[in-house]
RNA sequence: UGGGGGAUAGUUUAGCGGUAAAACUCCCGGCUCUGACCCGGGCAUCCUUGGUUCGAAUCCAGGUCCCCCAGCCA
């Protein structure tokens, strides 16, 4: 079930390298970590990080640390900041310490110092492109930069004076003395800091340097005394770049660097970069758009914390790159809302629906249950009366074989309601359907006659009498391909022009007038929706969550 | 063609020397006042070749394919 959430260790390789590492003794208690870089919202494949790092934590009677990687002042927002704690408490998790790696921007300084001192790293004035040249390349080794053998003193000097503010941008860099042939790219004397005249978000104006990831990330979970520092594959050849600063440092403890395989599913992307670029380019209505795989679009679609982190535990974690399927995220979400959603009936698409042998102007109030497997779920009334709205789809003129709705002289089932017939239809002037004209049969009151006789449908409907109207939103797939990108390599020749279609004169039940935003719950016959802030009592917003299954879509070969 | 990693159903995972398991997808059928849910059934040359072994997805050797690395991004 979608809320027993497991807690048996094992059930991945990291958690078995936790497990045998407490086993052996090797760390006497867990600690955890997710570092962010504060440049854009979450997306669902930090979820995947977030639910492995701090949970990882929890199973193991641990803790886990929310460190924020803002070692790059000009990429970095207080807005992205504020989000991402957001986010992380509303997917359910707590974090035990709340970090910055600027905090230990004067210790990382110092350790630098440290390097050289002994001869570990030195600044280099050779400009960026040169530097890039001297590199080498995957199959040939590169040069030693001519700066290689300044003096201990020379060095400090020098990196004292960039500290101050003494040089623009781009003129030096202090980097790691390392091997410039190594096979690993990383090892080929790696910066280590540069001069960025940049105003950092939590440190203002206090520095002119800014230490690179490898050197700030390694030393910041040993300060924090990460156990397991938890990464993507990618993340893999720097590993013993991670493992030469610890080496050659005085840390206090010795994290050990873990690589899994990222997270990704068809039909979107997870990219900071493209997602970023959708939300400058105002391809999307911002980082919360619905239909963005953000956390926080995510919420606003209408997705529970709790499907998201079922989602990530069906996933996996493994070190083969691979491409989720995204049905599985729907199946997911759907297994999730299906055993809780209240049941609302609403008529997307309305086409009038008239019992002529209804008494004109009368109305009654019928029985609906709030959910069909949980009593407990109470019950409401719905109206019923001569004029109703029915959904388009369920009505075709001239049915194929296997539609089970209505069509001339077909009679099917009003849930809750009374079974009706079609007796005719009225078209407009362009031949249109624009009503039903039916009968119904007054002894089939709450959906059962007396006589046995059976019905092969049953629709929804809402009355004219109190429908309310309503937007509703229905989101597809940003992307029409499987692979966005995959193919011209321009993800955004990818993307999906019927992403969002917007039904401007849907009729809902007054039940749902109030429906409170972020709430799910289920139209009947059509999917989980959920009230959008952008939404008013009198003129109420929905989107869709997801749909339900539709095995009648597949036969019609009509798009869901 | 350097270095580092990875290959198990359509997809994602489990399996850790004893004869391939689960979920999703898909197909067939049943049930049904949601064509939903639910319930049956079906869907695998374990990348490949050879070796070790009574026995290999698991161990060994060779091969093939895929991914990552040449930012003063993370």
């Amino acid at each position: 079930m979608a809320d027993t959430e497991t807690t048996e260790a094992g059930r991945d390789f990291v958690r078995d390298i936790v497990q045998a590492d407490l086993d052996a003794g090797r760390v006497q208690s867990v600690v955890t970590r997710f570092p962010p870089e504060p440049n854009g919202y979450l997306h669902i494949g930090h979820a995947k990080s977030i639910c492995l790092n701090f949970g990882i934590a929890t199973e193991f009677g641990g803790r886990s640390h929310l460190r924020f990687d803002d070692t790059n002042p000009v990429k970095e927002e207080q807005e992205f900041i504020d989000a991402i704690q957001r986010d992380v408490n509303w997917l359910g998790f707590q974090w035990d310490a709340l970090h910055h790696a600027s905090d230990y921007f004067e210790q990382l300084y110092e350790w630098a110092e440290h390097l050289i001192r002994t001869g570990h790293a030195y600044v280099d004035d050779t400009p960026p492109d040169q530097m890039r040249a001297q590199r080498g390349t995957l199959t040939e080794p590169g040069q030693n930069s001519p700066f290689r053998m300044r003096s201990v003193e020379e060095n400090l000097d020098l990196f004292r004076r960039m500290r101050a503010g003494e040089y623009p941008n781009g003129t030096r860099v202090l980097r790691a003395k390392i091997d410039m042939a190594s096979g690993n790219m990383n090892l080929r004397d790696p910066v280590l800091y540069r001069i960025l005249h940049a105003s950092h978000p939590r440190t203002g104006d206090a520095w002119k340097i800014y230490p690179t990831y490898d050197y700030a990330h390694g030393q910041s979970d040993a300060i924090e005394g990460i156990t397991h520092s938890i990464c993507t594959l990618e993340f893999e050849a720097h590993r013993p770049l991670y493992d030469w600063c610890l080496d050659n440092l005085p840390v206090p403890s010795r994290p050990r660097q873990y690589e899994f395989a990222r997270l990704n599913i068809t039909y979107t992307v997870l990219s900071k970069r493209v997602l970023t670029t959708l939300v400058r380019d105002g391809v999307v209505s911002g980082w919360d758009d619905p239909r963005m795989p953000t956390i926080a679009g995510i919420r606003r679609r209408g997705v529970p914390a709790v499907a998201l982190r079922e989602f990530v535990k069906r996933v996996g974690v493994a070190r083969a790159n691979s491409i989720v399927d995204m049905a599985l995220l729907d199946a997911t979400i759907r297994d999730t809302l299906n055993p809780v959603a209240p049941r609302r009936m609403a008529v997307l698409r309305p086409l009038k629906l008239v019992i002529e042998n209804y008494p004109e102007g009368q109305t009654e109030p019928l029985t609906a249950r709030n959910h069909p497997d949980n009593p407990e779920a109470g019950e409401r009334q719905v109206t019923f009366g001569r004029e109703l709205y029915v959904e388009r789809d369920d009505f075709m003129e001239n049915p194929p074989k296997k539609f089970y709705r209505l069509s001339p002289g077909k009679e099917v089932r009003l849930r809750y309601g009374f079974f009706v017939t079609c007796q005719s239809v009225v078209k407009d002037a362009a031949g249109e359907v624009v009503e039903l004209r039916c009968t119904y049969d007054p002894a089939s009151r709450g959906g059962n006659a007396p006589d046995g006789r059976k019905v092969q449908a049953t629709i929804h409907w809402v009355s004219a009498a109190d429908a309310v109207r309503a937007e509703v939103r229905l989101y597809n797939p940003l992307f029409n391909r499987p692979d966005p990108g995959a193919e011209g390599g321009d993800v955004m020749a990818d993307l999906n022009p019927d992403s969002v279609e917007v039904l401007r004169d849907a009729l809902v039940e007054p039940a749902l007038a109030s429906a409170m935003v972020g709430e799910a719950v289920q139209f009947e016959r059509q999917g989980y929706f959920c009230a959008d802030p952008d939404g008013t009592a009198e003129r109420p917003v929905f989107n869709r969550t997801v749909g339900l299954r539709d095995s009648w879509a597949k036969v019609s070969g009509k798009p869901g």
